[in-house]
RNA sequence: GGCCCCGUCGUCUAGCGGCCUAGGACUCUGGCUUCUCAAGCCAGCUACGAGGGUUCGAAUCCCUUCGGGGCUACCA
């Protein structure tokens, strides 16, 4: 707990190498409703050290993702805070002076060895069986010693020491895990161009940011002992180190980590298909963590009031996208009419099935009750409603002989005669006059009659239902497309 | 190799010593409904990795083993 408000104070701080993935996201989500469920703060921090691999455009995306997928942080780019700034790039003057303090307390050492004789070493350490890791060369450099380095022309970074003992800590998620420190060899933490790395950045900005709760992937489990040492280092009383929790993976089809082999992992991805916001976080949700009861689809409201830390899994979980599906479609069909409308019609302009006018609009806004239940991801809308706009329209290719026979011509003439005169033209009285004329009269099965005239009029054997379709449609539309089928 | 983590239906999970002949969800299969496709409803298939203990009693506790994963960077 911070030890001032009280509050439990928790961090996303992903490290934005490419776009977010999916499991950045359920970090995220589990960051951001273990915040809300406790009334702390949601803090989002951009670990952008390694300049090599970070981009400003994925830290923008980084945001966009967050925004998109309602996770509000109470501090962090853009909105600001006490903590700030919340760019580890902007922070380099902080870890050079905690650096440089270690170095004045002797808990840090300039390191001279160069990248290939480490390399060399470890080669050999792992010949002859040795755990490899750094093997303290220069722990103890006389201040000669350090001038001749420097006038050799090397450069240092400055390294950890690592004392003799252990590292023990209680995760949340797993216990109380244990390193022996012989397996934690001396670290890194400024380089050799004086820039900081995530070893010293993460420890540094989760105390000075007063973070009370690290919940992260489980990839950094064995990184925690030299967070804990920095934090040593950095004089902090225990009871004021944060509180760890790791999270299990999210895995691919496979049982590889997730990645773009086995199934989609960018975000970006998912929101371009068609997925909804609250569907991939309520199906995120259920990876790792469950509400206990058998409660499947909640609201991100129900998430916040629901989640705790305890009900986490420490197994890891397999991504599956059919499941994402049956939710996305869950929540699909909750929508109401107008937020429905509000999320179909980028996809329909961005198909280029409508451009947006308000009559266009108008005319979707009627369509959508009717497809609202048969799509499970936005982006099938424009492939289900383009009938009602194609200006040329033509019977798809492999329906064509589905009604060039004689008796779909009959049913098609009939159909003709019967609506020709209809004066109301609503989905009611067109499928009283069908249903009289064609199974009645003509005696034909339903689906072989309705067949005919729905290939006739929405130019295909799926579409939604016939008779509000072609209501929408309207009279003069529908008649002229029954008889342009009848002369194919 | 070493260290660390993990192990219930195909998948996500419930289960925290007796309520379990193991429950739910997704998938799959069959059926009902039906103007196509969906949706909905009903039914069915399928799991405690293995072996030892502890206990009157174990999916639940302990040990071993096997399997999977992570880390072992001047990445995070």
């Amino acid at each position: 707990m911070d030890e001032v408000t009280n509050k439990v104070r928790v961090r996303f701080a992903p490290s934005p190498t490419g776009d977010l993935h999916v499991g950045n996201i359920r970090t995220a989500l589990f960051d951001w409703a273990y915040a809300r469920h406790t009334g702390g703060s949601f803090i989002f921090r951009i670990e952008d050290t390694d300049t090599t691999r970070v981009t400003d455009e994925y830290i923008a995306a980084a945001i966009d993702t967050l925004r998109w997928l309602g996770l509000q942080w109470d501090e962090g780019p853009e909105v600001g805070g006490s903590y700030g700034p919340y760019l580890q790039s902007q922070r380099l003057d902080i870890y050079s002076d905690w650096a440089q303090k270690f170095l004045d307390q002797k808990d840090a050492y300039y390191c001279f060895c160069t990248s290939e004789e480490l390399e060399t070493r470890r080669e050999a350490q792992k010949a002859s069986n040795v755990a490899p890791g750094y093997d303290g060369q220069c722990r103890n450099l006389s201040a000669d010693q350090i001038v001749a380095f420097r006038a050799e022309g090397r450069t240092a970074v400055i390294r950890m020491r690592m004392p003799d003992g252990h590292t023990t800590f209680v995760d949340q998620i797993r216990g109380e895990i244990s390193f022996d420190h012989k397996y934690v060899p001396d670290f890194v933490l400024v380089r050799g161009d004086g820039s900081p790395l995530y070893t010293l950045a993460v420890a540094v900005d989760d105390i000075m940011m007063k973070v009370t709760h690290v919940l992260r992937g489980e990839d950094l489990l064995s990184s925690t002992p030299r967070q804990i040492r920095v934090y040593q280092a950095m004089d902090v009383a225990i009871e004021n180190y944060p509180i760890f929790a790791h999270l299990p993976f999210v895995m691919g089809q496979d049982n590889a980590k997730l990645s773009k082999r086995n199934g989609e992992v960018s975000i970006a991805w998912y929101r371009e298909a068609g997925y909804l916001p609250e569907a991939i976080c309520n199906y995120l949700a259920l990876l790792g963590w469950s509400p206990g009861d058998d409660v499947e689809n909640i609201s991100m409201q129900q998430l916040t009031e629901l989640f705790t830390v305890e009900r986490v899994n420490s197994s890891p979980a397999r991504f599956d996208m059919k499941k994402l599906e049956a939710i996305n479609g869950d929540k699909i069909r909750a929508l109401t009419l107008d937020d429905f409308l509000d999320r179909a019609l980028p996809f329909l302009i961005r198909a280029e099935v409508i451009e947006g006018t308000a009559a266009e609009i108008q005319l979707v806004q009627a369509a959508l009750p009717i497809i609202q239940e048969r799509i499970t991801r936005l982006n099938e809308v424009p492939a289900m409603l383009k009938f009602l706009f194609v200006k040329d329209f033509v019977v798809e290719q492999d329906s064509v002989a589905k009604i060039s026979d004689a008796s779909s011509k009959q049913v098609l003439t009939r159909a003709l005669d019967e609506l020709a005169p209809l004066q109301e033209w609503s989905n009611t009285s067109i499928e009283a006059v069908l249903r009289s004329a064609l199974i009645e009269e003509l005696g034909l099965k339903p689906r072989i009659a309705f067949g005919a005239v729905r290939i006739s009029v929405t130019g295909g054997p799926i579409s939604p239902p016939l008779f509000e379709s072609m209501e929408l449609l309207g009279k003069s539309v529908c008649l002229a497309r029954i008889s342009q089928a009848i002369a194919l």
